[in-house]
RNA sequence: GCGCCCGUAGCUCAAGGGACAGAGCAGCGGACUUCUAAUCCGCAGGUUGCAGGUUCGAAUCCUGCCGGGCGUACCA
């Protein structure tokens, strides 16, 4: 047992249905809340309950209809059995005469087109300009939230199949804070497994005593890994037997169905042959990478000489492990004096992430508390005896949930149990966000389903789930060699191929390079690990993900290196024009929105706070990068259309660098908000 | 077998039951004596896997099929 929740590669699933983790209906300065007040007293009249119906004025997706559209007069005529367009026209009287909107119009079945008046853009844009939070509000009513994100397993080196939990983890944390909410972000680490067990076995037995001295970190990872290749050799050895007798079978199988089948096989033979010659080829696939291990151990001739001394590794491990769960002594003291180190390696890697947690509540915390929660579980009658092992059998699925196995050991759903029952007691939390791979799906779903027959029934338990990182080959992200790809070595090479965008861009400027090598190597680490998570971010978090150096620091389309250079750019019309921004701030007068494209930029500025809120909806990021994306793209016309320093007048020049500086600080607090940060130059 | 998830342009991916399904890359064509051309503008590219259904309206919801991923009592 013990081990964090990433304990492997990972890959999406699931969506936690939810209430009310912000409403922007009802309040101040959103553009969607305040269209909503002024059709609420006319809705009102006409149903009891308007606010599922509010829910349907959204943006216009064509720009040539309106900015916005409110499209709850067809499903009210068919409520009320009246003609849609006609209702339409009665509800359109909210807004006949109001300093926000034009007069609406009623198009189609009973769309109701809205169109902001330019002047209350301006007014709100100088608002927003003046306000340090640029004019989102904190949701009125603020919810306590466990945010259960990253969870490595400490020991073990961190590597691919752990930056999409961090990054989300985080991003999500980030934008509840943002919008006032009260977040309590935990790292449920696994410090209490079988990784501590191979260590403590590589520790009596390979010890290099001067390099530990030296770089203990580096020693302890050296015995992990040792002892992990020792324990994957024999057991490659053992099963490779099973595994090529299961290809002969499966050979011989397939064979025989052929030729049943004939040369002209129906529909349901052939798909099942299909099914057959798939399973074939992995199990080959499976053969090849036991040999490989076989093989790279066995040439390999520091590895060789120990195989035999250590044939019963694994047993040894777990003998190890058990006796650390059991209290004894020397490997308790050992375990003490390995997991500083180990967090510490953990630690300066959040660290180069910029990435933190209020909590750190291993494994291992929750260790004498399991007994306890098993305890509670069969008092309640949740829980039963079956095989030996302690099980909760639930409605709908076909097998139990075990918390306790024969052999007395705990599980990962004990320790989630009893985290659940701490940070219940503790936090009282209104909803807790579990960050964690999809292909844990239904580990949560029994989890959630045990929660409540607890008891704990009025807490929201959501497993955001996200999919596998894949490699440009369409498989599970690895290296060549087939291990899996250490988190470090992304960040470094990442970091590598940004310096050269960096320093290929810089000497490429038309009054020649004007960066310091030690500026170079600053932005490189910026824009390359901005890269690598608004990489992962901007994806669709249920659905696995092709990862691409290449993509992720293209200057086009939707990567971190873009946003990051549209903001410096941004920045650049400040310094060259020696702008006061400070007093710009302080007194902005209503923006000037005379040409399309800064109407269109300045209307897409007042919609940061609906990104906020669809990114909260369903727990996805992707839409705050959507969002900045489109805004670097607004902001991208207007630059090309409309000259700022050399504005025709000065008041023109004020109001267009207004819109600059609240597009810079836009993109800055997205991007902070997805943690990431900004140059000033690049 | 059962369960969960996915199938959208050549490729990688967006899209909150709403009007004509959008980007980037690749392809083609334009724009640098002007605030960073690392950019921008335009063209072309689609029966949203297939077939039904629900709805005023479906990529989105339901059913069935086809194709794929993952999971499925003593790992995490």
């Amino acid at each position: 047992m013990g081990a964090g929740r990433a304990g492997s590669l990972c890959a999406p699933s699931g969506r936690g249905k939810r209430r009310g983790a912000f409403s922007h209906r009802g309040h101040g300065m959103s553009i969607l809340g305040e269209l909503g007040q002024r059709f609420r007293p006319l809705l009102t009249e006409l149903v009891d309950d308007p606010d599922p119906l509010l829910d349907l004025v959204r943006p216009s997706q064509d720009p040539a209809l309106g900015d916005y559209q409110a499209n709850f007069a067809m499903p009210l005529g068919k409520r009320l059995g009246r003609p849609p367009r006609q209702l339409a026209q009665q509800l359109a009287a909210a807004l006949a005469e109001d300093p926000m909107c034009h007069p609406p119009e009623v198009a189609g079945p009973g769309f109701i087109n809205l169109r902001l008046r330019n002047s209350w853009i301006g007014q709100r844009l100088a608002q927003a300009a003046a306000d340090p939070r640029l004019g989102i509000p904190r949701v009125e009513n603020p919810r306590t939230y466990v945010v259960d994100y990253s969870s490595p397993n400490v020991a073990k080196p961190m590597h691919v199949g752990h930056i999409r939990s961090t990054v989300i983890g985080d991003c999500l944390c980030r934008v509840l804070r943002f919008l006032g909410h009260r977040v309590i972000s935990d790292n449920h680490i696994g410090d209490w497994g079988t990784q501590f067990g191979m260590i403590i076995y590589g520790w009596r037995h390979f010890l290099d005593e001067e390099a530990y001295r030296r770089e203990p970190v580096a020693e302890l990872a050296r015995l992990y890994r040792l002892v992990r290749r020792l324990i994957d050799y024999h057991e490659a050895k053992s099963r490779r037997a099973d595994v090529t007798e299961q290809l002969a079978q499966q050979e011989a199988a397939l064979e025989a169905n052929r030729r049943a089948a004939g040369p002209q096989p129906d529909k349901r033979t052939a798909k099942m042959l299909r099914r057959m010659e798939a399973t074939l080829a992995r199990t080959r696939q499976q053969l090849e990478e036991l040999d490989r291990t076989i093989t790279q151990t066995e040439t390999d001739p520091a590895l060789a000489r120990l195989l035999d001394a250590h044939r019963d590794v694994a047993r040894a491990v777990l003998n190890e492990t058990a006796k650390l769960h059991a209290g004894d002594e020397e490997n308790r003291r050992l375990w003490r004096q390995f997991l500083p180190a180990c967090l510490e390696e953990i630690e300066s890697l959040y660290r180069r992430l910029g990435v933190s947690f209020d909590h750190t509540l291993g494994e291992s915390f929750y260790h004498d508390r399991l007994e306890a929660i098993v305890q509670e579980l069969l008092d309640r009658g949740v829980a039963r005896e079956s095989d030996g092992a302690v099980c909760v059998f639930l409605e709908g699925y076909d097998t139990p949930m075990l918390i306790r196995k024969r052999d007395g050991a705990f599980l990962y759903a004990t320790t989630d149990l009893a985290t659940l029952r701490y940070r219940m007691d503790t936090w009282n939390p209104d909803a807790i966000l579990y960050v964690v791979d999809f292909r844990q799906s239904l580990h949560f779903q029994q989890l959630f389903a045990t929660a409540r027959r607890m008891g704990l029934d009025k807490v929201e338990l959501v497993h955001v789930s996200f999919g596998t990182v894949m490699g440009e080959d369409g498989r599970p992200f690895r290296t060549r060699e087939g291990d899996t790809v250490g988190l470090e070595g992304l960040l470094d090479e990442a970091v590598r191929r940004a310096a050269r965008v960096v320093a290929g861009n810089d000497d490429a400027k038309p009054d020649g390079p004007e960066l310091s090598p030690a500026e170079r190597a600053r932005i490189a680490e910026v824009v390359g690990i901005g890269a690598l998570k608004y990489a992962d971010l901007s994806q669709n978090r249920t659905s696995d993900y092709q990862f691409s150096y290449d993509k992720m620091l293209a200057m086009n389309g939707n990567t971190g290196t873009y946003m990051q250079y549209a903001y410096a750019r941004v920045r650049s019309i400040f310094r060259k024009g020696n702008v006061d921004v400070e007093a710009l701030r302080r007194d902005p007068a209503p923006v000037r929105l005379e040409t399309p494209a800064e109407r269109a930029l300045g209307l897409e500025l007042l919609r940061f706070g609906e990104a906020l809120e669809l990114t909260l909806k369903d727990y996805r990021p992707n839409q705050l990068t959507g969002y900045l994306f489109g805004l670097a793209n607004h902001y991208s016309t207007f630059y090309e259309q409309c000259p700022v320093l050399k504005a025709e007048a000065p008041e023109l020049r004020r109001s267009r660098l207004l819109l600059c500086d609240l597009t810079a600080r836009t993109i800055q607090k997205g991007l902070e908000l997805l943690g990431i940060d900004v140059v000033e130059k690049m």
